[in-house]
DNA sequence: TTCCAGGCGTATC
DNA sequence: GATACGCATGGA
C-alpha cells in the first residue's frame, strides 16, 4: 500500500483490492455503484466516492478526501494494514481456497462500525440483499445518517414500521435496549474469546450464531469469526466435511469471504 | 402465482 | 440436541 495526495484527492495504490468484490459482496449494505468503476458510500457517516483508475495496477482515487481523514478513517475501514497477498499465499496451501482466492482476489474484509454491523445483519436474516439495502436506506434517510443506538432509544416495533423490515423490527428494538442499558457492551464483546463473544451477542433476540459471527467479523474485525449461512453449509459439505484446513487458522472469517463468493458464483459445479 | 432470501424463535420429540 | 415450521416483505 502506498498513497499520494493529488489536489483534493488521495491516490491509493493497493493491489489485492477490487471494488465490486469488496464493496458489493454482502458484507456492507451502504455502497452504491454509480459508474462502472465508481462506488459511493459511507464509513458510519463519513462519505466517500472511490474510483478505480487503473484496474491492473490497483490504483484508486478517493475523491475529495483529506489526508488526515484517509489516515484516520479509510486506512482502517479498507483494512489497508493487512497483507492480503500473504494471506492468500497461506490460504492457497488448500486446493479449494487456492481456486477461490484466484477467482476473486480483490476481496477485503471491511472494518465496519460494530453497531452498524450488528444491526445490519439483524436486518439481513432471511432477507435478500436488495431489500436489506432498501431497509437500511430508509433508516439512514430518516435519521440523516446511520443512527446510533442512543438515537434509536425511543423507537418501538410500531414506530419502526416505516422501515418495512417485517418481524426484524422487534429484534432491532431489543438490541437497542440491551446496548443502551449497558447489558451488552460491544466494545467489551470485541475483546472476548470467540465463543464468549458469540454467546454475549446471542442474548439479543433475533441474533443467532450466523448474525453474531457476522457482527464479530465485519463489525469488530474478528477474523477468527466464521459465519455459516446456507451457502457456507453447502461449501462445508462439499469441500470440508472434516473441518477447515489449518492454513486458515486465525483468519477463518477472511477465508470464509473467498469461499462464500466462490460458491455463490459457482453454485452447481462440483469442484 | 409461487418461490425464496448471507436465520432465528418456538414447539415438539 | 435435533428437527419442523412460521415469519414480514418484496424481488425474481
Amino acid at each position: 500500500m502506498d498513497y499520494k495526495v493529488s489536489g483534493r484527492d488521495i491516490i491509493l495504490h493497493q493491489p489485492d483490492f477490487q471494488l465490486d468484490e469488496t464493496l458489493d459482496c454482502g458484507q456492507a449494505f451502504r455502497w452504491t455503484k454509480t459508474a462502472p468503476d465508481t462506488y459511493e458510500g459511507y464509513c458510519l457517516n463519513t462519505f466517500l466516492r472511490i474510483t478505480c483508475i487503473d484496474e491492473r495496477g490497483g490504483v484508486f482515487r478517493l475523491e475529495n478526501t483529506q489526508e488526515s481523514v484517509f489516515n484516520e478513517i479509510w486506512y482502517d475501514y479498507l483494512d489497508l494494514s493487512e497483507d492480503y497477498s500473504e494471506l492468500k499465499r497461506r490460504f492457497s496451501e488448500d486446493a479449494t481456497l487456492a481456486k477461490a482466492c484466484a477467482y476473486a482476489g480483490g476481496i477485503r474484509i471491511l472494518r465496519q462500525d460494530s453497531w452498524e454491523a450488528l444491526s445490519s445483519f439483524i436486518i439481513s436474516q432471511n432477507n435478500n440483499i436488495p431489500r436489506i439495502k432498501g431497509i437500511i436506506g430508509r433508516l439512514t434517510g430518516h435519521y440523516g445518517g446511520y443512527p446510533s443506538s442512543a438515537q434509536l432509544a425511543f423507537e418501538t416495533e410500531e414506530s419502526l414500521g416505516f422501515l418495512r423490515s417485517g418481524f426484524r423490527a422487534k429484534y432491532l428494538v431489543d438490541a437497542v435496549s440491551k446496548i443502551n442499558s449497558g447489558e451488552l457492551d460491544l466494545g467489551a464483546v470485541a475483546k472476548l474469546p470467540l465463543a464468549d463473544a458469540e454467546k454475549a451477542l446471542m442474548t439479543v433476540k433475533g441474533v443467532g450464531p450466523k448474525v453474531a459471527m457476522c457482527a464479530l467479523l465485519f463489525g469488530m474485525h474478528r477474523t477468527d469469526a466464521f459465519p455459516v449461512d446456507v451457502w457456507m453449509k453447502r461449501a462445508l459439505e462439499r469441500w470440508y466435511p472434516n473441518g477447515l484446513p489449518d492454513c486458515v487458522k486465525g483468519y477463518e472469517g477472511t477465508a470464509q469471504q473467498y469461499l462464500f463468493h466462490y460458491i455463490r458464483n459457482h453454485p452447481q459445479e462440483d469442484m
